[in-house]
RNA sequence: GCGAUCGUAGCUCAGUCGGUUAGAGCGCUGGUUUGUGGUACCAGAGGUCGUGGGUUCGGAUCCCAUCGGUCGCCCCA
């Protein structure tokens, strides 16, 4: 017969197993278990959108030319020939279902959802072809307040999670759309001044995204870089204006922040603030969270002109970043005495399940190949069940396992209650049960 | 798309100036120890050395190709 060979995983998938010592799917709940209950502290609405949309909702979205959408979406023709694509990102979905559930009448609206996105990358350290991410938006608010109410969430939360400790706020305006323009005008004539110092790659750059040359990593493009105007003196008054109630609003809810006018964003509907959250600890991906404020996406869109702000966070990021859970270990193992006892441990296991006890049991083996087991195991006691002399149900007894378990006596004397009548005796500390009902 | 690096048991790895039957630990399976208890003892199963080709009397080991993992570049919504 042929051997059969297995299907390899999809390249930049993962499969997480939880209860290991890296202990990688518990920290991956615990991510999104603190971004669900600080979202609420904010008062931002859970919103669920579909992980498909037509190809358009990106296309239109993110400038139909783009590497992004050319290269690196995942998109095919479904059975009725239409262009489908799974969703690389959160606000593109939120903005369409904004126009088109009539969520309008709610505005200002703010949103938060996670789950799983898809782009077509090389994979490499922290970065998935599926990967996941946290998100919150409030659409249709213009006041740099919103802005600021975003970044005091994303700040708390990484607090919450423990990894402030070396993240750092990164902060940037990139100005209205007239700064902006003026800003794009100086710095290309800036890189056009020094295209001979360039990199291959930024001359390149400078035809399609010049704004980019300025975080380029090359070395040969950072005395370029560096020494090209700031935004600074092309902003209008009321940018100016703006990036300063956003710098001083994080100022009066003490979120520390750093000034990178090197910061930049890749698409033109982004406005005003942009900012990442960044680290050292993850190679070459820095950012942990990211965002801005992204005026004209909507009206891209064929909405109205609706102004917006939001960020997003990479789970699998912020859960390499967090400390090592400690695992919920199993409080009792049953241990039947011998093979006539397997009952009576299954039916006191169903009982103290019930009650809130975590139990587990072997599917199969001796008694000492049970204890052997359950010893190796994490499990913080044993529960030996023997049958009873008397025409009592069964006689059960705690075993430590491990020192420093938290104490399970009055619970279980409890759990006991609801099914049993029972003895304990004082000296062997052994419980003699018979059956209620 | 480009580059570097790595592929030996379920896992972590040893073995490689070419030479008997490819090893260890952990895990797994079975057994022994008549037991308030041991991180015991004994045995066993499990490998096309990623795949294909080449050089050679002989390849896990050298060469070429290919696939896959990891890390980086590009890109980064």
């Amino acid at each position: 017969m042929a051997k059969i060979e297995t299907p390899r995983p999809v390249r930049g998938t993962q499969d997480m197993l939880g209860g290991t010592p890296e202990a990688f799917a518990e920290r991956f709940a615990h991510v999104v278990a603190t971004f669900d209950r600080v979202r609420r502290l904010y008062g931002f609405q859970r919103v669920e959108v579909p992980v498909f949309e037509q190809t358009a909702v990106f296309a239109r979205s993110l400038g139909e030319s783009t590497d992004v959408v050319s290269k690196e979406m995942y998109t095919f023709t479904d059975r009725g020939g239409d262009s489908i694509t799974l969703r690389p990102e959160f606000t593109a979905g939120i903005s369409r279902a904004y126009i088109t559930e009539g969520w309008q009448q709610y505005a200002p609206l703010k949103v938060a959802t996670h789950g799983p996105l898809f782009r077509y990358e090389r994979p490499q350290k922290g970065r998935f072809r599926q990967f996941h991410q946290l998100d919150a938006e409030i659409i249709g608010a213009a006041e740099p307040g919103a802005d600021v109410e975003l970044l005091v969430m994303a700040d708390q939360l990484l607090k919450e999670l423990g990894i402030s400790e070396g993240v750092t706020l990164t902060l940037n305006t990139l100005g209205d759309a007239e700064s902006r323009e003026a800003w794009r005008a100086a710095l290309v004539a800036h890189f056009m001044g020094h295209r001979d110092q360039l990199s291959e790659e930024s001359v390149d750059r400078l035809a399609r995204n010049p704004l980019r040359i300025l975080d380029s990593k090359d070395p040969r493009d950072r005395p370029v870089a560096d020494s090209a105007p700031d935004i600074d003196a092309y902003l209008t008054d009321e940018a100016r204006g703006f990036f300063e109630k956003v710098t001083a609003g994080l100022d009066a809810a003490g979120v520390a922040w750093e000034r990178n006018p090197r910061l930049v964003r890749g698409l033109d509907y982004y406005r005003h603030t942009a900012f990442e959250f960044v680290t050292d600890r993850l190679g070459a991906q820095g950012t942990v969270l990211g965002g801005g404020r992204y005026d004209g996406l909507i009206e891209n869109l064929g909405g109205p002109s609706t102004p917006a702000v939001g960020w997003a966070a990479g789970i699998e990021r912020l859960a390499m970043l967090v400390e090592v859970l400690e695992i919920e270990a199993t409080e009792l193992v049953m241990l039947p005495d011998s093979d006539e006892d397997v009952h009576a441990a299954i039916f006191i296991q169903s009982v103290l399940r019930r009650a809130g006890l975590r139990c587990d049991m072997a599917f199969s083996g001796s008694s000492k190949k049970r204890y052997d087991k359950a010893k190796r195991s994490s499990a913080y006691r044993g529960l030996t069940i023997s049958s009873a002399d008397t025409e009592a149900f069964a006689v059960i007894r705690l075993r430590d396992l491990k020192a420093g378990a938290p104490p399970v006596r009055k619970r279980l004397r409890t759990a006991l209650d609801s099914a049993f009548s029972w003895t304990e005796n004082a000296e062997t500390r052994e419980f003699t049960l018979v059956r209620k009902f």
